[in-house]
DNA sequence: AAACTAAGTTACGAAATGTAAGTTAAAAAC
DNA sequence: GTTTTTAACTTACATTTCGTAACTTAGTTT
């Protein structure tokens, strides 16, 4: 009775972008390379929630990580040339969102 | 130390679009109006969840519901003005998967 | 030696989700 | 006229995910 006719590219991006905190991650980091803290404090998202979807970013080649070894060592996240490639859905959404979001009622 | 310098209307759009299931939900209804067991089936969400959802995207304006009284009665979900403006950010998900998403490793 | 800092990790309670069975109302079958 | 059927939910409960707060690690400065 269930029929599964949705392209499995497509829904493995909708299981990555709808993922809770994925999209504003992206979002947050299409402004530049940012370090863990940073990232934390923008969102207010927790730190074990942040390293999980982090991680999660990583092993699909959206986010890449970078160690700089300072003192304390500081950690950088930035989007690869994949997770670039999503600036035009965050715009789509940016742009329904001015037409057709009002934060009142 | 938290700074919100993020659009509200967009905080709240993507409060929306990413609630578990709900991309995929007007994903479905893009293709026009749908019964509850028809989208039941084709998405494999169960009823608990799908009730809740469709209840939050029709207070939102993104999904109309009509109720048809035939027997026993029928009710057909389908996309708003609203909801199919969204159309473009599915679109943009879906050029994006295509170059970027493969579904091996 | 003690304190500090950034980036995590851990334990645990709270909230969201999935599962499966039950409800409702009307009419068709028996 | 009682039982059955059907669509759209609803409910109770188990499982999974998430948030909170405290803790860990390693290399400095104090």
């Amino acid at each position: 009775m269930e029929q599964k006719n949705i392209c499995p590219r497509f829904e493995k991006a909708l299981k990555i972008l709808n993922h809770r905190w994925n999209t504003l991650l992206i979002y947050q980091l299409l402004e530049g390379p940012q370090r863990y803290s940073t990232i934390k404090n923008q969102l207010g998202i927790s730190s074990r929630v942040l390293t999980e979807r982090l991680k999660e970013l990583e092993s699909e080649h959206i986010v890449a990580r970078t160690v700089i070894p300072s003192t304390p060592v500081v950690i950088e996240y930035e989007l690869t040339e994949k997770g670039h490639a999503l600036a035009p859905v965050l715009k789509a959404i940016e742009q329904w969102s001015s037409v057709w979001v009002n934060t009142e009622e």
